[in-house]
DNA sequence: TTGAAAGCGCTAACAT
DNA sequence: ATGTTAGCGCTTTCAA
C-alpha cells in the first residue's frame, strides 16, 4: 500500500500538503497531488488516522441473537444509518449469554466510538469497562439496571402484553397459559408483568402451573406447550412472549394435533414476516423493528458527536395488536354473545387447513 | 485511557518490559507490572498495535441482505468462528446493489485482514481494489466471474434445482411455472439452469410466459405468481428460486384463494425455519446455512495466516429435498398410479423421469 | 500557502 | 532480562 509519504515524494510536495489536500484544504499543486494519488491508488490508512485522531470510525452492535428475525431487522436498521454516516459496524452475537457479552464488550474497547447494546440480562451490567473508557452506549430493546443514565430505545412491552391479555379476555378466555421469557431480561419481565397485571385488573387469576418460563428460544416454547397441554384442567389459550417461542408453541400444537383456534387460541408477542401465512395465521403483538435500529443509531451518533441533551434520552415505542386467525372466542363466550366475538375478531382470510 | 508508558512509569520499568509481559514473555517485575495494569485498567490500544503490526484483527462480512434468514444464519456461523479466533466482524449489507457493494468494499480497505463476500452480481467484480491491497477474499454462496482464484463456499444450486424439477416431474407436472432470481447472480442463474436442464432431459419444454424472473425479494414472488395465475393455460406447479420469493408466492396464492397443493403444487429453493408450520407446509430444497458461514470463515482464517494450499479452494455443499405438504401428484398422475408417486418421493436424488 | 518536526501508542531491533 | 531508540502512517502545531 502506498503511503502519504510516497505521494508527497512523487508529487514533489511535503506530506503536510498532501494531508491538507485530503482534508479538503486549498493547496497549490492540486493536480500533481491528485494525479499521484490516483496513480498509486493511495488510500489513507484508517489505522494511522485513528491512532492520531482517537476516532475509529466504527461502532459496535451487540445483540443476543442475529438469527432472530427481530434482531436481524434491527441490524438492518442500524446498518443503513451507519452507512450514511460512513461508520462501520462491528456485529457481535452474545447468544443470550452474560459471559459472552462481557468478553465481547471488552473486545470492543479501543476499537469503536460507540456501542449499541441489547443486553442479555437486565441485572448483569457489563458496561462498566466501556464506560470507564468513555465509550458512549445506547441500550436497545432492553434495559439495564442502574443504567438509566444511558440512552435507550425501548418498546412498551407492558402495554403490548396488556393488549394481548385484553384481547384474550374479551374473547372469553380465563384459563390462559403464559409462556414467559427469562424474568431477568427486560422483555421477559415486562411482558410477563404487563400480561399478569392486565389479568389481575380483570379479576382473573392463573394457577401457578399455567405459567411457564422459557428462554426465548424455539424449543422452550415447544416444551412449555407440552407441559401446558398435560395439565389436568387444560388451558383455552396461550400467550407466548416472543416470536421464536411462538413458533415452538405452534409446532407443539401441530404435533399434538391440537386445532387452533378451535380448541385453543394463541397470541404471540412479536410479529413474524410469515405470520399471515402460518397455519393458522398468527395473532400477534407487533412493534417497530428496523426503526428501533435506526433510532438507536441516531442516538448513538449524537452521543459520539457530543450533540444533543446532556441527560439520557429514552425512546419508548408503541406496540400494536394484529388479530389474525389463531385467536377466537371461547365456546361459552360465543354462546352468550355472537355479535361480541365478531366485533373483536377482524374477519381473517380464508384458511385452507389441510391437516 | 492509560497507555503503556503510564504503566511503565508507575511500575518502574520500561515500556519494552511491559510490552514483553503483554506478549507473554518472562520478565522480572511481573507483580508490579500486573498490579499497575490492573490499577490503571490498562488495555493496549488496538489501533496502535494495528499500525505497528499491519494486522487489524478484524474481518469484513458483506452480504446482500441480513434480514434474509439464510444470510442471518450465515452471519451467525461466521460470527461464532471469528469469536473463537478473536477476530471482530464488520457486517455490511449491500441490499443486492452493485454500487453499494463497491463502496462498502472500498471502505473496508485498511480496516480488515480479510473479507467474506456474497456478491450481488456475478458479472460485477468489485474486488479489484481489495485485491490490489492484498486483502484475502472468500466468496460465499455466489461466484464472481473471473475470480476462480478466490476461495469459495458454494452450494450445488444446479443439483438442488434438478432435485426440485425431478420431484415435480415425478408427480406428473408438466406445466410448471418458474420464478427465477436475477440471471446475473450465481444462485439465480444456476438454479434456473439446473431446473430447466432437468426438464429438458425429461423432454419437457416450458412456454416462455411460464418463466418469470424476480429479484429474490418477497414482492417479486408475489407479482410473478399473479402473472402465472393469469395465463390462459394455467400451470399446475410453481418452482420458486429462493425463500423470500416463495413466501411471496404463498401469499399470492392465499390472496387469490388458490388451494395448495390441491390446485397447484409449490416447491421452493431454501428451507425456512417455519416451513413446516406454513399453510401448507412447504416442500423445499434445503441446504447448509450456518455451516456455510463457518466454512467460509475457516477458509479466510487460513488465507490470513498464509496457511493451506496456494491454489484456491472451492467447497461445494450438497442440497436436499424436503417433501412437505405443498407438492402433490397431479390428478392425471394419481389416476394412473397412486402408489408410484409415493415411491418416487422417497428417492429424491434419483432422476425418475418416467411417470 | 508551505514544510519541518513532533507525536499518537505500540513493538522490535539492537545494545547492554 | 532489560532498556534505548526508531518507526508504523498520519495530522498538526509552529515557523518560514
Amino acid at each position: 500500500m502506498a503511503t502519504i509519504a510516497d505521494v508527497a515524494r512523487i508529487a514533489g510536495v511535503s506530506t503536510t500538503t498532501v494531508s491538507r489536500h485530503l482534508a479538503g484544504q486549498k493547496i497549490r499543486e492540486v493536480e500533481a497531488v491528485e494525479a499521484t494519488i490516483a496513480a498509486l491508488d493511495f488510500r489513507a490508512s484508517a489505522t494511522a488516522r485513528s491512532l492520531k485522531s482517537g476516532v475509529t470510525g466504527s461502532v459496535g452492535l451487540v445483540v443476543p441473537d442475529v438469527s432472530n428475525p427481530f434482531f436481524a431487522a434491527v441490524v438492518k436498521g442500524v446498518e443503513s444509518v451507519s452507512r450514511q454516516l460512513e461508520l462501520n459496524v462491528f456485529l457481535s452475537n452474545t447468544d443470550e449469554s452474560v459471559e459472552l457479552e462481557r468478553s465481547v464488550l471488552g473486545g470492543l474497547i479501543g476499537r469503536v466510538d460507540g456501542v449499541i447494546l441489547a443486553p442479555a440480562r437486565e441485572n448483569s451490567d457489563n458496561t462498566e469497562q466501556l464506560r470507564r473508557a468513555g465509550v458512549p452506549i445506547v441500550l436497545l430493546d432492553r434495559r439495564l439496571n442502574g443504567c438509566d443514565d444511558l440512552d435507550s430505545v425501548l418498546v412498551d412491552s407492558r402495554g403490548g402484553s396488556a393488549q394481548a391479555a385484553d384481547h384474550l379476555l374479551s374473547l372469553g378466555h380465563r384459563r390462559i397459559g403464559v409462556i414467559s421469557g427469562p424474568l431477568d431480561s427486560t422483555p421477559g419481565r415486562e411482558r410477563y408483568e404487563g400480561f399478569m397485571d392486565a389479568l389481575t385488573s380483570a379479576g382473573v387469576d392463573l394457577d401457578p402451573e399455567m405459567i411457564q418460563v422459557g428462554d426465548f428460544k424455539h424449543d422452550s416454547g415447544y416444551q412449555a406447550t407440552l407441559r401446558l397441554l398435560g395439565l389436568p384442567l387444560p388451558v383455552t389459550a396461550i400467550f407466548s412472549a416472543n416470536n421464536l417461542m411462538s413458533t415452538g408453541v405452534l409446532r407443539a400444537l401441530h404435533h399434538m394435533g391440537v386445532r387452533v383456534p378451535e380448541e385453543l387460541s394463541l397470541v404471540g408477542f412479536d410479529d413474524l414476516e410469515l405470520a399471515e401465512l402460518l397455519s393458522p395465521p398468527l395473532t400477534v403483538i407487533s412493534r417497530p423493528t428496523v426503526e428501533q435500529g435506526v433510532l438507536a443509531m441516531r442516538l448513538l451518533r449524537n452521543r459520539i458527536r457530543g450533540e444533543g441533551p446532556a441527560k439520557a434520552q429514552h425512546i419508548v415505542l408503541d406496540t400494536g395488536l394484529t388479530v389474525r386467525g389463531s385467536s377466537r372466542a371461547t365456546q361459552a363466550c360465543r354462546d352468550v354473545s355472537t355479535s361480541h366475538s365478531k366485533a373483536s375478531m377482524r374477519a381473517p382470510r380464508e384458511r385452507t387447513d389441510e391437516q
